[in-house]
DNA sequence: TAGAGATTAGTTTTT
DNA sequence: CTAATCTCTA
């Protein structure tokens, strides 16, 4: 059927009656396999619409339905892959909630918060102005609700203030979020998985939905993704878990590798088969990939090999400082480029974080050269687009105070900090939305006649819209919409110029893109709003079929993951930076050297790493020390350039090894 | 309400 | 020390 699978491939797309689990390495081919299974299944029968296969980002999903669609077609099925339930975790959790909404006490019209929405009702709970906190406390909140605690239990196993005033923070956000009629990312996962606790029928229902279940990046889910996955495929549905123990690199997001470890114990029929072969990198990056990884303990033991050339040896440069090193990329690339006759877009730059990013963009645009940013601000983050998004939320869902608070403030229409205060003080007496008090007797009598004038006319406004929303397309709806608020006037008569037409602009685009998508897919305008919170990002750019522009890829090492290039250039490997400060004390090192593996693993033919021998920081320069990864590779595959390493930073290098051997012991013994 | 000046924080990854 | 955010003033 499915032409030039290996052995190993063939075997985990024949697979198809029980439980299995693919240890796919880097570059073993793995979409391959998951959407040669998808259409293995729908030759065999099995209806497209029980076949579920889950990702963790939209580009993953929108990757494999097109690949599955490319396979399907040569059997005149193309159409059935689209019936094929193929999502992200996120947007599963979604159409479950939007399916089971009355048992989980929501609305139909239930909103979905954005980051910054929940930083400011944590902010305002925790009464703290520091951002910092804030975000600890945030941050400890998902951590909780990844890990399925409820807010009660978060507070009875609180042992310090800290974690008491974190748990009292999260009962505040439970009942915030309830009174809202929303719910957060993690709710997605988290309010399902309530569901089938409860829900006999219920759980037969999703259960009778799935035929089979594929999960791809398995190593990358967290307990509570993986209790929905267990509810999903109950006791006798077959499913294909697709990951790689050597690329989980989201531990600080909750995933844990645990659930790997738990798919032999709770299923004992599990059938194991591994990827090994590797069709993407030389000999040598593999061998220098191996070695990294092999300081890791094994979950599973897997050595990739590939029939592929032996390569040239990976480039190792120490550069003076971080502007140095981007100037030494830069024309590597450059050179690099005119030598091979290659485009830009055969290059990434592969670094930790995204403040990294900046010295390269700076160095890149001196010379004109055409980048993109994987993973920068997307078109959702925009201030323009929250304000219009929150439009659409509170049309959708007038219990949404913090849609209510960003659209009454834009554009100004003469409702300012007292009102708001006084409308917040009804509220809470009375028990309603913001929205509902304006139309309690309280605000008749408290308000002024032009305040009192200018909420009614923003009400109607959003009333009128509201009751069309059911019946009318939503491309009409739009329209009538940024009429109604003036948004596009609001623009050109506050900002300058420049601003005003880029903003006008990417208001614009969005709308378009809406009514399209509401076209398309036949989506209500509710179903819009609720969707456009899951697209973080704007990779649904329809820009033809030309794959895209011929720019160089800057990307962090995360964003990454399930890319390859052709060349690739692994910048800012020092102490500190990867492994991160953080991790190293942490006693992550193990997830950083991952991150390292996944970022070696994304080369094709050629591999450049760089470190900076110091770096700004806090005005000074600070003396940096060559990451202890890059002491782990393969030395034979490994050319220096520049100086070797001085008899300092070699002592330094070893004990670093010395203090990794120590903390790994300290680990097993506990 | 916008712009200039002051102040303060800077420690990672994101569905 | 720099850069971004906040605050105060015109």
């Amino acid at each position: 059927m499915t032409p030039s699978l290996n052995a190993a491939q063939r075997e985990a797309v024949r697979h198809d009656c029980g439980p299995l689990l693919v240890l796919a390495g880097a570059g073993s081919g793995k979409t391959r396999v998951i959407t040669a299974k998808i259409a293995h299944l729908v030759e065999r029968g099995v209806a497209p619409e029980r076949i579920v296969a889950i990702t963790f980002t939209n580009k993953a999903a929108r990757e494999m339905r097109e690949r599955a669609q490319d396979l399907l077609r040569r059997h005149d099925a193309a159409d059935a892959a689209s019936a094929v339930r193929l999502s992200t975790f996120h947007s599963l959790g979604l159409s479950i909630v939007r399916a089971e909404h009355r048992a989980l006490g929501l609305r139909s019209s239930f909103s979905i918060l954005d980051p910054g929405d929940l930083e400011s009702i944590v902010g305002e709970l925790a009464a703290s102005a520091d951002r910092g906190r804030t975000r600890a406390i945030q941050w400890k909140i998902s951590q909780w609700k990844n890990a399925l605690v409820s807010p009660e239990e978060a507070l009875s196993a609180a042992s310090d203030d800290a974690a008491r005033i974190a748990a009292r923070a999260y009962l505040g956000y439970a009942e915030a979020l309830r009174a809202y009629q929303a719910v957060d990312f993690d709710d997605l996962i988290g309010l399902p998985v309530t569901l089938l606790d409860n829900d006999g029928a219920a759980r037969e229902r999703w259960q009778a939905r799935c035929a089979h279940v594929l999960v791809d990046e398995y190593q990358d889910t967290n307990p509570a993704q993986y209790r929905l996955f267990r509810y999903l495929v109950g006791a006798a549905t077959p499913f294909t878990a697709v990951g790689d123990d050597d690329q989980a690199i989201y531990g600080w997001r909750g995933a844990t590798l645990d659930n790997l470890a738990a798919l032999p114990r709770d299923y004992p029929q599990l059938r194991v088969i591994k990827l090994e072969q590797n069709y993407r990198s030389t000999v040598r990056i593999l061998r220098c990939a191996n070695a990294l990884i092999g300081n890791n303990p094994k979950l599973f033991d897997k050595r990739l090999w590939t029939e592929l050339s032996h390569g040239d040896p990976l480039r190792v440069t120490p550069a003076a400082d971080d502007e140095a090193e981007a100037e030494m990329v830069v024309h590597r690339l450059l050179a690099h480029r005119f030598e091979h006759r290659s485009r830009f877009s055969d290059y990434a730059i592969l670094y930790r974080g995204n403040h990294q990013a900046r010295v390269f963009e700076t160095a890149l645009r001196a010379q004109s050269i055409p980048y993109e940013i994987s993973g920068g601000t997307s078109l959702f983050e925009r201030t323009e687009i929250k304000d219009i998004v929150a439009y659409l939320r509170l049309i959708a869902n007038d219990d949404d105070d913090p849609a209510f608070l960003r659209a009454i403030a834009v554009p100004k229409r003469g409702v300012g900090q007292a009102t708001l205060r006084q409308l917040g003080e009804i509220a809470t007496a009375r028990k309603v939305s913001l929205f509902a008090a304006v139309f309690e007797p309280e605000a008749a009598g408290t308000l002024g006649a032009r305040t009192k004038s200018a909420l009614a006319e923003f009400c109607a406004l959003i009333n009128g819209l509201r009751h069309r929303a059911g019946h009318e397309p939503a491309g009409r709806l739009l329209d009538d919409m940024m009429r109604g608020i003036g948004y596009a006037d609001w623009l050109t008569s506050t900002l300058d110029r420049k601003d005003a037409i880029t903003r006008t602009q990417s208001v614009d685009d969005f709308i378009g893109w809406l009514s399209r998508k509401g076209e398309a897919d036949g989506r209500s305008l509710l179903e819009l709003t609720q969707m456009i919170a899951l697209i973080t990002m704007l990779e649904g750019r329809e820009s033809g079929e030309g794959d895209g522009p011929d720019a160089v890829c800057l990307s962090t090492l995360h964003a990454a993951k399930g890319l390859e290039f052709p060349h690739v250039f692994l910048v800012g490997l020092e102490e500190g930076i990867l492994p991160h400060r953080e991790a190293v004390e942490a006693g992550n090192v193990d997830e950083e050297r991952r991150l390292m593996y996944v970022g070696l693993t994304r080369a094709q033919r050629s591999l450049q790493l760089s470190y900076c021998r110091s770096r700004k920081r806090a005005g000074g320069k600070v003396d940096c020390a060559p990451s202890r990864f890059i002491a782990e590779l393969a030395q034979d595959d490994l050319r220096h350039s520049g100086e070797p390493l001085s008899a300092d930073e070699a002592t330094r290098a070893k004990n670093s090894g010395n203090a990794r051997l120590a903390a790994l012991k300290a680990l097993v013994a506990r």
